[in-house]
DNA sequence: AAATATTAGTTGCATCTACAACTATTTTGT
DNA sequence: ACAAAATAGTTGTAGATGCAACTAATATTT
């Protein structure tokens, strides 16, 4: 294989990856804000396991979002700032806060649902179940590949 | 379809495209970095299309890359400051920046070479060809479903 | 030729990210 | 019990992103 066919192949797949990442995160902001709703997807992502795990820690969000440490606290920070969450020290083990949704956060989670809803069926036209199962087969792989060792 | 039932959809495919997009990053920086060299991935996508086609203007390289124009202003800076490519205006056009690689901007794009090789075959171990196709296939016919107007 | 529209690129603002270094707290090992 | 290690979370720094508003230059319209 020559350079430039190694260059074409890495970044075709990375630059795909990337291209969806920002195009899917774009489209749902625009769908939610058509819908008088201001909320980006990331903040979102982190509402999800707040709204089924009521006082998760941080420390778990990240892990349901597979996301870094830090940006669920700075994401959580945000949350915070708009009111739709709030942090509550464990009782028991002080380093933990438990997060929990506010009225607002709950009521805006509400809302948003159909705006995820829209997206996914902008997103999933024209694509097949069997093709949305291989894609994220591939992507987990690729997740799992990534997560080991670098070695 | 219940609600929570339409997060998860929702969520798995944008959290795993995120995921993976983060990962595959992370996993290109550390291996560069590795090698003794210092650049992001993004970085590197800027440098692609300046390295296939000398002179490139920031508009083509965005297009390229599908990146958005005020990010390719903010990676060739970045770019600059490294003194890896520099900026020359166009004789005729004086809109127009023609981006050029320099001596240094050449070797580094030469030694990156074998890490894209590398962080290509991590990410790929287990996963047959026909997958990969399917998977730039279907993240393709995303992308275009989201490049639509807004309706 | 003058007014208008388009194009290429930059800047300010807000968000998201990784890494490393840090604090505070709890757990483990001896 | 006490020292060492692990854990949860925060902060500083630097890079990447989208959007809207902007400048400067070229192309189009009338």
């Amino acid at each position: 294989m020559t350079d430039k066919e190694a260059l074409q192949i890495h970044i075709n797949i990375g630059m795909l990856v990337g291209s969806v990442n920002r195009a899917m995160t774009k489209r749902f902001v625009q769908n939610a804000h058509k819908m008088g709703l201001d909320i980006s997807l990331d903040q979102w992502m982190v509402l999800g396991p707040i709204w089924r795990f009521e006082g998760v820690s941080q420390k778990d969000i990240a892990e349901f979002c597979m996301k870094d440490k830090t940006s669920v606290t700075r994401i959580i920070n945000t949350l915070e700032k708009k009111n739709l969450v709030v942090r509550v020290p464990d009782q028991i083990d002080h380093r933990i806060n438990r997060i929990v949704l506010t009225h607002q956060g709950k009521q805006l989670f509400q809302n948003v649902l159909p705006v995820i809803e829209k997206t996914r069926e902008e997103v999933r036209k024209g694509i097949s179940d069997e093709e949305i199962e291989t894609l994220k087969k591939v992507l987990t792989k690729i997740t799992q590949n990534l997560e080991k060792d670098n070695g």
